[in-house]
DNA sequence: ATGCTCACTTGACACGGTGTCAATTGATGT
DNA sequence: ACATCAATTGACACCGTGTCAAGTGAGCAT
């Protein structure tokens, strides 16, 4: 009984994650999920209230499938800020595109949606903590670049590894994970590193 | 005749300006546009064929009375690459607030419609043809980085005063233009500029 | 002044997607 | 034999886009 209905629950956020890794930027219609997870439409409703929230906890299921705390945990590993930041960025980088479709649906969302919003940014707010971890560290070593202020290198480096960053240079401009988490952790460094 | 025809479709356009400023990141419907215009929302479709269309045309309209052409061409007075950099930050990010409405309904659109993204993608080509220039004259004059080939610098010099970073730093994190205009400038500087 | 043209109006409709409702089926446990 | 509950079926309301057809009315022709 509730372990069925665990699996039914399940099923349809791996239809929902699996349809959206296939049709990468594409609307996924709610009927199109009910049919990949072998249900009627209207199941899908017996489950979640609406769309916006099956994307929500699609989000949270790929989240905690995919670990991305454990891996943020790596950071902690880490002695100075140098290696926290491009630590930092390794992880991320990597994360991104295991993540993207999925990412992806709920950034679109967010803009219309406010429960969705407010689920983006509580995510969202988890990798602003680890950046705001990494400033300052480099601030307490005094390797913070004299031009920003710790509020202002936090923002700038948010902004800097953000998705719609790594959809420009990856997807748009081709290059390679490697190539973006490279290059990623060279800007990172002129940009927030002194000396 | 003629001059009503345009006298309408100008109508038109600047309502659908008007309304995106009005509600900057809302869907904007046909309906509203033209009760805006002072027309029955079928007479929209007599000037334009479709939702898309009308975006597009708005989209070249604001470009025009705006006119980043004109204000582009300051870059030519610029003597070097780094006096190229800075004017282009300056001119670009004072003219992404008075765009940004319009822009993001771009934008947005790109995302479901093919017009949209082709319309989208040759605003921005003459974007990154400056990024092109700026790049290439730094290099000219071996004030680039070493870090990147110009190919690469100017993926990334594009990126990131891309509309989705302005958008964050200014209207996510409360920076303001002028801020926004300095700090990118000392960020693309440390990028970018050797020395 | 008669009639044409053409922009625009009115009102209806199809389509596609979301979300809701009510009645029904069928398996499970008691 | 019965109750429960997940799931099904089929219908429907709502909304926004886009289409179609018939009608109105102002300006301009000769």
């Amino acid at each position: 009984m509730s372990s069925d209905e665990r699996d039914t629950r399940t099923r349809i956020l791996e239809a929902t994650w699996r349809l959206l890794e296939a049709h990468p930027g594409q609307e996924v219609k709610m009927a199109e999920i009910a049919r990949a997870a072998g249900i009627s439409r209207q199941a899908v409703y017996l489950h979640f209230a609406s769309r916006t929230e099956l994307l929500i906890a699609t989000t949270r299921y790929v989240d905690e499938v995919k670990g991305l705390d454990a891996r943020l945990a790596r950071l902690g590993e880490a002695t100075t800020g140098v290696e926290m930041l491009e630590a930092c960025v390794e992880v991320w980088g990597n994360y991104i595109p295991e993540i993207y479709a999925i990412a992806r649906a709920l950034m679109r969302a967010k803009e219309t949606d406010e429960a969705a919003a407010a689920a983006w940014n509580g995510t969202m707010g988890c990798l602003r903590d680890v950046c705001r971890e990494v400033i300052d560290t480099l601030d307490r070593e005094d390797r913070l670049a004299a031009d920003w202020s710790p509020d202002e290198a936090v923002d700038l480096f948010f902004t800097l590894i953000s998705i719609p960053n790594w959809e420009q240079l990856t997807i748009e401009h081709g290059w390679s994970t490697v190539k973006y988490v490279e290059h990623m952790k060279l800007l990172l460094r002129r940009a927030f590193v002194a000396g």
